[in-house]
DNA sequence: AATGAATGAGGTTTCATTCAT
DNA sequence: CATGAATGAAACCTCATTCAT
């Protein structure tokens, strides 16, 4: 970012940008959006963009970040069962995902099928310490003299697994349905973990 | 395509052509390539590429189906044991998973990258069809009464689980090895179908 | 014309080009043909077309001279009045100029609008060439002692007159007939030449 | 028009490139018209030409509109002599015409000779109006009682007869001259609406 | 003679970015 | 600070014409 805005008005022509630039990607997909678009959208002028933006790509940036913190926000707020049901837990967070993914019509879904030309890490990271944590407080209590193998593989490849699943299920959703595929997906999980 | 290649010298052209454009999509990325850049990396004009496409998309389709097929061949040439050894399958399947994206400079990992804005199906069609088999021979054997419960939703789910995390993996290889994921995936998927 | 077809092979692709022009431009407009197109639709190669013919344009030319030819062997065949009653030759011109305009799917019409890029003086002449005949035997029977004077500034006038008027009609007949078109240029032409 | 030129500065850049579209015409012929020549013609980039019109039709348009609306003008500042000289005010138009045509380097010549793929219309339209107008207030005062009859189509022949005849003149004036015409196409239209 | 594959100049349009006001 | 007019590189695609087979 250019310019650390300071100042209140400042502050809202960058959220206002942030926004556009959201719901310009929803509705010309990630490789569509062009500055014009998105600072009409915000109500504002190119030149302004590039007052707080040092280009478009870090625009996307911007929206990427503030999006990972909101998720990271919400899945703090997850009522995640104490006593250490993984089942219950891990089709939680799924249907998080699902709720994530078929919301904001479609934002997080276009971002995460273009993950390869973002800064997805800071949403992977974000993803992979949920599951981490929540991992680690089940073991922790499980096989507490016993720790668990190679814990961030397994959270990478489950991470991984379950979100692109999801996306591409989300992209095809023809042949089954959501409930098959969080409970397969949960069946994988735990199965995995346990 | 806009006009079938019947003479070899055609033929040639078209081979070609497509092979242009894997080397392009490696050395620009998919996003990168240009009808020029291919028809020059051909040595060839921007004419002839028209006169045998009808566009740059469809250039890049032509190549996928012939990836695909590559793909599909090599498959059936795979050494599976065919004592059903489940695990041993699995491994190998993921290990010749490795050796493709990991093949010609990163193009198929560029490719699986952008699977949304290709016609990928065709290419996991393919692949889940090889689990799929895979699956049904062993399966045969061992729950031939007992048939397992929604093979194509476990079917889905592990293709894409396997080949995403395989793709996010090579893409940031650092903090894990390569064994290691192949081992955890092996895990999963073996968990997940016993 | 690059070569005179003797052969009797060589006059039918001729032919079948020059056809194939006039159907190209119904299909697709002056503008709009190319000399693939034609080729094809004469079912001949490009390479033939120009061993024919040096260019596209020399094509056209053919064409419209075969055209003029057949005009004007039309209009010697034209019944007409021998008795000097001038208006009812004049509209019998008016109406077969009409019918040809209408004919051939706007063969004609499409012509004589892009009249400035073809060698349409050819035909212009042919047409001036035929009142001018018309004129001439009506004249002198009734002014014999008496020419008219500036016959040929008279059937300059009255030939583009007619003809684009016509055209112009047949462009947008929405408000008037094509019985009135016919009476007013009657009316306005024999009233110029008596 | 993709902007509506509201500052000074636009409203300069507007003119200027339908000024140089003029221009090319003049010096390439409609067809041969290029946005890049037109854009430097005008001293401009093309994406400014774009910034203000939509594609080149949008230019060609705006050119004819300005053209109509000065002939209109022009048309409006006529000495039509009032007291009803039928004859004298064919000619003061026929010569309007013919400076017309002949002015600006042929711009209008081409344009009349490109009609059908122009919203030529727009000009007809003004110029039969004028001939509405003239003959109206003609025959209001002389034949007020016994209004001629088809009005409106002796105007469409006449409007359409007397400018495609000069422009047709224009084009090969080798045998006849300007006078002869101009008194030609007077005796016919004045014997015509008499 | 006939074919049709190959050429490549040339045209239109888009859009990220800058900079004078 | 804000504006938005201006820029111009760069991309896609067409089509008249040639020439090796």
């Amino acid at each position: 970012m250019r310019k650390k805005p300071k100042q209140k008005r400042s502050r809202q022509m960058v959220d206002a940008l942030i926004e556009a630039t959201a719901t310009a990607i929803v509705e010309r997909g990630l490789e569509g959006i062009t500055t014009h678009h998105i600072a009409e959208t915000a109500g504002v002028s190119v030149g302004s963009l590039y007052q707080y933006f040092d280009d478009k790509e870090a625009l996307v940036e911007a929206l990427v970040d503030k999006l990972a913190n909101e998720i990271a926000q919400a899945l703090l707020r997850l009522p995640m069962s104490q006593d250490g049901d993984l089942r219950c837990n891990v089709a939680l967070i799924i249907q998080f995902g699902f709720g994530l993914l078929n919301s904001r019509d479609g934002l997080y879904l276009e971002l995460v099928r273009n993950w390869h030309s973002l800064p997805t890490d800071r949403v992977m990271d974000i993803l992979q310490q949920s599951f981490m944590d929540l991992s680690r407080v089940y073991f922790l209590k499980h096989y507490q003299n016993n720790p668990i193998q190679d814990l961030h593989v397994r959270i990478f490849i489950i991470s991984n697994s379950v979100m692109f699943t999801m996306v591409r299920f989300i992209g095809q959703p023809q042949m089954m349905t959501q409930e098959e595929i969080t409970r397969g997906l949960t069946d994988m999980v735990v199965g995995y973990l346990e």
